[in-house]
DNA sequence: CTCTTTAATGTAGTAAAATTACATAAAATC
DNA sequence: GATTTTATGTAATTTTACTACATTAAAGAG
């Protein structure tokens, strides 16, 4: 709880010299918490001991510690939550709430996430002969995006979101190619096939996919990346940006793993862009 | 300016020392708010003034002083800053830096979005007779998304990566049409080439990208996105996500104008990739 | 009402923390 | 390579917070 509702809550539990503390914080506490215990304890009419028991009764370590939570419930903190968009939202009101639980999914898949199993991960995919992405719907998209990350790279990458073309690669692949296979569900039937068709042909299947679903139970190493379902909307939106930010972590730790000289040259391939754009002026 | 922001923001304005400084604060604020002077020097291997010296730079009054900013600075909502990623970065250490950051970019743009520029493009989009999303690269993944996403509406869509494909679809447009074109830097000429094609044949283009650029010229409505830029590593991470989940936005504020009997189809849609995935069996 | 007990508050001293002044080392400039 | 400037550290000082103990006020028993 805010520790200035608590002190108003309490008002009446504590004794007259601790009220008349209380009374001057919570009058002006943006003063206080740039206040002394000596100050505060003058403006108070009373000894600097009884501020600090003062500070003590209300679990606080003292008086500084008291300032921190003092500075805390001012700042009046509305941390990101996962708020629905409601029939009657505004634009300015949906646009907040979507990037609020973007935002806090994003933080609820990062402490889901396994960093062991994304090193393990990062270190197959860089002593990959052959790298494929695939995915169908909005997993696709994630896949596309991978592919574009890990082209740069200079290694061979293919993406497929048609099933017949994933089932054909997946039935062409060998020891040393890593197959990565997305889908938040983890329950797409085709998919589930290809990962296991994949894993007969001794690839290493990676699977982006919630934790004990069918999907997971077919690969090799599972990044399961937990989002909060965005049940209302009927369509994928946080998974996937989760899923992509996960992309991002690999391909970072693609390149970190391959050293100074390989990232020159990813410099190279993002200046051989420069001749199809215009010049920036400033 | 939140002072967590601060710092991130001006740690290549630091000193060697002070940088030590922000280091430690930036890796863990709410350990730090609870640290005396002598802690966090002990910590940062520096001296204790300099810890002083460091708070007096970002505009507090000294130490104390500090920490209650940094206590605002957490309980204001974010504590997620750029911090860029680091040669010797370990799997853990690299992933809460791209998580982060991402969150700080998605918080930017946010704050960067004009909720009623957003508004009139849904109106637009909403009364369309025809959708189409343009982009390439990494921008080319956004318009995927979007398709996948405005596909669901039953309305008339198309996405195209490849350029001839888009200047056909522009040159075909015609009045009542919709072209989203998409790129971050908005300098890319083919691009830029499309959108002006697309208005001389009446469409009505909405650019998602940067305001100013030779893009956002060409557009009837542009649909700003400010991130840090990613120079660091070489391919476009924050600007893609913050894209995408404007992209979002745009679907969710295209549902609700529809209306509660739209979106019992969208529904339907869902509903209808069942059969193709295993049951639950919880 | 007075004595005893308990709780509340204050005083003075102590310990800890932060800051200052100064010295030294490192870097930048000539 | 010398000189100036800037950055950093050491040690002393000051400020701040806290503790132990003393005093006072309040509550309860006879």
């Amino acid at each position: 709880m805010n520790i200035l509702e608590k002190i108003a809550n309490e008002l009446d539990t504590f004794s007259k010299s601790e009220r008349k503390v209380a009374e001057v914080i919570l009058s002006s506490p943006s003063t206080v918490i740039h206040a002394s215990i000596a100050a505060l304890a003058k403006q108070a009419n009373i000894s600097e001991p009884t501020v600090n028991r003062f500070c003590r009764r209300l679990d606080t370590k003292g008086y500084p510690d008291f300032k921190l939570h003092l500075a805390q419930s001012l700042a009046n903190g509305t941390p990101y939550v996962n708020r629905h968009v409601d029939e009657n939202d505004s634009a300015e009101e949906y646009t907040s709430k979507i990037f609020e639980s973007t935002m806090a999914n994003l933080e609820l898949a990062r402490k889901s996430l396994d960093t062991s199993t994304i090193n393990r991960s990062v270190d197959l995919l860089t002593q990959a002969n052959k790298i494929s992405f695939f995915g169908l719907g909005a997993s696709a998209v994630v896949a596309h995006d991978a592919q574009n990350k890990f082209f740069r790279f200079n290694v061979p990458v293919v993406y497929f979101d048609d099933i017949l073309m994933q089932r054909m690669s997946a039935i062409n692949s060998r020891q040393g190619d890593v197959v990565v296979v997305i889908s938040h569900t983890g329950r797409t039937k085709s998919l589930v096939d290809v990962a296991s068709l994949a894993r007969e042909n001794d690839a290493t299947v990676i699977g982006i996919t919630t934790a004990g679903t069918p999907l997971a139970k077919e690969c090799n190493i599972v990044l399961s990346v937990d989002v909060a379902e965005d049940t209302d909307l009927y369509m994928p939106m946080a998974s996937r940006i989760a899923q992509l930010t996960l992309i991002d972590c690999l391909a970072t730790g693609f390149t970190l793993r391959r050293g100074t000289k390989f990232r020159d040259n990813l410099k190279k391939v993002k200046d051989s862009l420069r001749s199809s754009r215009f010049e920036r002026k400033d």
